[in-house]
DNA sequence: GATACGTGGTG
DNA sequence: TCACCAAGTAT
């Protein structure tokens, strides 16, 4: 085991990945960074993260000035990443840190999982990497390394209880660079021991891992397939005032899309809608079709344009925006309705 | 423990 | 092409 920690940080001083929120080698993170880098990062590429962190840190350069933002300007600059209860929870993080905290991040990783939006693995690495205590964090790259090196073949998700064992193990009880060895675990899996086409010849662990030489180690971490998508249908509307303005809506502050701006739409429902309900006295134009997938349903809305509506007085939630502008702080689903209606 | 919760890249 | 997947958390 001592080994195993030796193989990966003489790696890690190799081939460390250079990263907007990380620290030169051996100098000091700061905790906010580390925390915005670590939720973003949930469920997320690097590739998609680097510019909202950039943004972010830019607009907000430590958690007080975070905390001290109106919730619906986080939320306009998190739309796109997805997982919008993140920037909720983020918010509300900030919050707690500056008026409970002083604006200081707890070191301790119980103390960093009892605020919002920081989990098992986010608690664990914050505490790791920010402040360098042995605090175990297994992410989904750590959870596929071990799984290979350990030859864990029990599909996930059973196999997230000895899994979880094994990095208890690994983490806690050493106190040397703790933080240096997560991050080199997390950068070994995310550059050589890949989900597919893992590169073995470049690996520390190769000689050791049981997973190799097993004969399989792409098939590791194994997992029980998912059930299918189902599929939900509605109607997405273009409601302009003949302005150059454009009706949108704000969303319910819970739930899918949560507090977001999008345009407005009907009931999402598992239907196919019928569209002759209207008519002929049917008042809208019809405009084709937007395909959306989220993790858990296909989306197809059908998509409708009603021009020069200007005595429209919006309800609660609605306004208009400027049609150039108005997808700026909407998730993708909606930005691509937004690209469908004004293609035209 | 199971389910809700986004998105864009990839083979 | 399309199912699968990536630094998970909350309920």
């Amino acid at each position: 085991m001592d080994d195993m920690r030796r193989y990966v940080l003489d790696w890690y001083d190799a081939n460390r990945r250079v990263l907007p929120w990380r620290a030169a080698a051996g100098a000091r993170m700061d905790p906010y960074r580390v925390w915005l880098s670590e939720v973003m990062l949930q469920q997320t590429t690097v590739a998609a993260v680097i510019p909202y962190f950039l943004k972010f840190t830019e607009k907000w350069p430590d958690v007080n000035s975070l905390a001290a933002a109106p919730l619906d300007d986080v939320l306009r600059e998190w739309a796109g990443l997805g997982y919008y209860a993140r920037a909720r929870n983020l918010h509300r993080c900030a919050q707690m840190v500056a008026d409970l905290h002083n604006g200081i991040f707890p070191a301790d990783k119980d103390t960093l999982q009892s605020l919002p939006g920081i989990g098992d693995y986010t608690a664990g690495a914050i505490a790791a990497i920010a402040f360098d205590r042995p605090a175990a964090a297994m992410d989904g790259n750590i959870e596929r390394v071990l799984a290979r090196v350990f030859n864990i073949s029990e599909p996930l998700p059973g196999a997230k209880k000895p899994l979880r064992a094994l990095a208890k193990t690994i983490f806690e009880g050493n106190s040397y660079r703790p933080g240096d060895f997560v991050q080199g675990l997390m950068d070994l899996g995310a550059t050589v021991c890949t989900p597919r086409g893992p590169k073995c010849g470049l690996c520390p662990l190769a000689q050791g891992c049981e997973g190799r030489k097993s004969g399989a180690p792409e098939s590791l971490p194994r997992r029980t397939p998912k059930a299918e998508k189902p599929s939900r249908y509605g109607h997405v509307y273009w409601i302009t005032d003949g302005q150059g303005r454009v009706l949108i809506q704000k969303r319910e502050d819970r739930g899918l899309l949560g507090g977001m701006m999008g345009l407005p739409t009907s009931e999402w429902k598992a239907e196919i809608p019928d569209h002759s309900a209207f008519g002929k006295e049917n008042p809208l134009i019809s405009e084709g079709k937007v395909l959306h997938t989220f993790t858990h349903f296909h989306l197809t809305l059908f998509g409708h344009r009603i021009d020069a509506v200007n005595t429209i007085i919006p309800m609660k939630g609605f306004s208009w925006v400027a049609e150039q502008d108005c997808a700026a702080a909407m998730p993708s689903v909606f930005r691509k309705a937004v690209r469908l209606f004004r293609a035209r």
